[in-house]
DNA sequence: CCATTTACTTAGCTAGGCTAACTAACATAT
DNA sequence: ATATGTTAGTTAGCCTAGCTAAGTAAATGG
């Protein structure tokens, strides 16, 4: 919110998460439109990339959503063939979602695209700043998790 | 989105913005639930109270979204008291937007609900670590807008 | 074998983003 | 003074993304 906020305290640093968080999405948005899949499918496929099968309970708390709404997320994924149904042997009600080889370059056009997009930004950045912003980020997403 | 990516490389830079930004959100958005008051909605109202009085048109450049989705913002802040027109002397068309004493009050509690989410989170992080985060999320602001 | 729990899905609501199309008012050039 | 065009906002209609509540189907356990 408070962008004009200051100083080192937790209220001012929170206003800065807030509104840095607001309006990177917002930048983000316009970059992943052309991508076709939405910024909240994104991050679910890319979980998947990353951390391999799981379950839908699992995804879900891993993007730290309902089970409903990553139920709705992965039914869109799944119906650009982004991602796959597989059965768990024992268990009928359940099965594992991977991505599908289609869902690993979509993710990764994706990433390309945003890169693109940022790079004019960040060149702008000295190396230093780079890395304040990649530690800043990581502690960002701790504390998003611990929230 | 890829809270695996590491390394001081755009691409890994790119995706933490991208992950931290949505799971900051999630959780922020905990925590703005009960002020009544949506994050969008906070998000101009704060920039009316830090900003001054502006135009719509003006407000929807600050927070970078398309006039029409401002329009709605505002209409809801307006409808709750928040916020309030005035006349534009010599222009009919146009008005400018102010937060009311109950929308400076509003904000002002949002931001505390906030941080008292985010206290427990923060309190983990070092001094060092907590500037770090501070000039993260300035830095992503400034990469923000110039996307 | 019935009851409960577990794993999801479906339904229905709200918020927040967009573009396109509209209204009203201002500005200007005949 | 009027017709043309521009500017400021709103309205309409569509999508995504979040939620809770309620439903279904399978597993488990007394």
């Amino acid at each position: 919110m408070a962008r004009t906020a200051t100083g080192k305290d937790p209220a001012g640093v929170a206003d800065r998460l807030h509104s840095a968080a607001i309006h990177v999405l917002r930048g983000v948005r316009k970059a992943d439109a052309r991508t076709g899949v939405s910024p909240a499918r994104l991050s679910a496929l890319s979980v998947l990339v990353f951390g391999g099968p799981m379950r839908m309970t699992d995804l879900a708390r891993a993007e730290q959503v309902s089970v409903p709404t990553m139920s709705r997320l992965v039914a869109a994924l799944e119906s650009g063939g982004l991602v796959r149904r597989r059965d768990v042997s024992g268990d009928a009600r359940a099965s594992t979602l991977e991505a599908t080889s289609r869902g690993v370059k979509v993710m990764q056009d994706g990433r390309r695209r945003r890169v693109e997009r940022l790079a004019t930004a960040l060149a702008r950045l000295s190396a230093s700043e780079l890395a304040v912003l990649e530690r800043g980020a990581a502690l960002m997403e701790n504390v998003a998790t611990t929230i």
